[in-house]
DNA sequence: TGAATTGTGGATATATAGATCTAGATATCC
DNA sequence: GGATATCTAGATCTATATATCCACAATTCA
């Protein structure tokens, strides 16, 4: 349903949320998020031409979200490194679709629409969230609390 | 955000579906769906495999819905040849969300549930529709009825 | 029975998504 | 300035989705 690229993308933007005001660097974004370090790289790549976040180089660098989490949204996310496409015109190329989406396609459409109004609606301080045993990554969490 | 399989699906899935108790040669939705010819064969097998509709062979032969369109849903279809699957275990393997899903996933499953039951609740009837303006396919349609 | 039609199933090819590797640029620390 | 840390960007590799091809089985019709 969900491309691996965006699940792998958001798992990083929350640990980013989750970890506001600290840069990351890639190679612990990874870890935490068990997501290839190698492809990961690429994804905050991505995440920052969009402007979602922003990389810094050197000793103590590593990423950062550009706005607060309450502002970033999961739509922004995917559509960052996997676009939502709407259906917008006939997929056969029909003329006679042109002006308006058959009904098939119009259901299609609705059904894309109203992922699109979920994910805009839902910010990463939502899945973030208050209750530990809900958190998203948690358990990295919980072992890294152990450590300090 | 769906897969081509699926759409080709669909589609083949619809026509047959305009053109109840006319058997389709694969050749002929292939035409009318513009769905690769070769590529909607395995589609028709898989469909097939999954109850749906009914291939014969020989002159006069090609396939068939098995049921009513009213009875056949778009998730039957589309779970046939590309499952709509639910996150049902934390992607990340954490134990500590091996019971319930943390807010991120749990708000991915949330959208794909609403996909599930949306595709659910809609029949093949419900997208030929009545009015041939909004018929899915319906350029193929008109075109055959003009050499009637 | 034989020729034509049509689906079936397996092997194979191509395109795209997912993932890796390496050289280089920029920053920090000593 | 040198050593180390970190991101950047392009090339490349691999896995999966999409698409094609072919031999064969089943059916119809003459």
């Amino acid at each position: 349903m969900f491309s691996q690229t965006a699940e792998y993308a958001l798992r990083a933007a929350v640990w980013l949320a989750e970890n506001e005001g600290h840069p990351q660097t890639t190679q612990s974004i990874a870890k935490a998020t068990r997501v290839p370090a190698a492809y990961l790289s690429k994804l905050l790549q991505a995440l920052g031409r969009a402007g979602l976040v922003h990389g810094s180089r050197g000793v103590g660098g590593g990423f950062e979200l550009k706005g607060a989490p309450a502002a970033v949204s999961v739509l922004d996310v995917v559509n960052a490194v996997d676009p939502i496409r709407r259906i917008k015109t006939c997929p056969l190329k029909l003329d006679a679709h042109s002006v308006r989406l058959c009904l098939l396609h119009k259901k299609l459409d609705d059904a894309i629409a109203t992922i699109e109004t979920s994910f805009r609606a839902t910010s990463l301080a939502d899945v973030v969230g208050v209750n530990p045993r809900h958190r998203p990554l948690c358990e990295f969490i919980e072992v890294r609390s152990a450590h300090q």
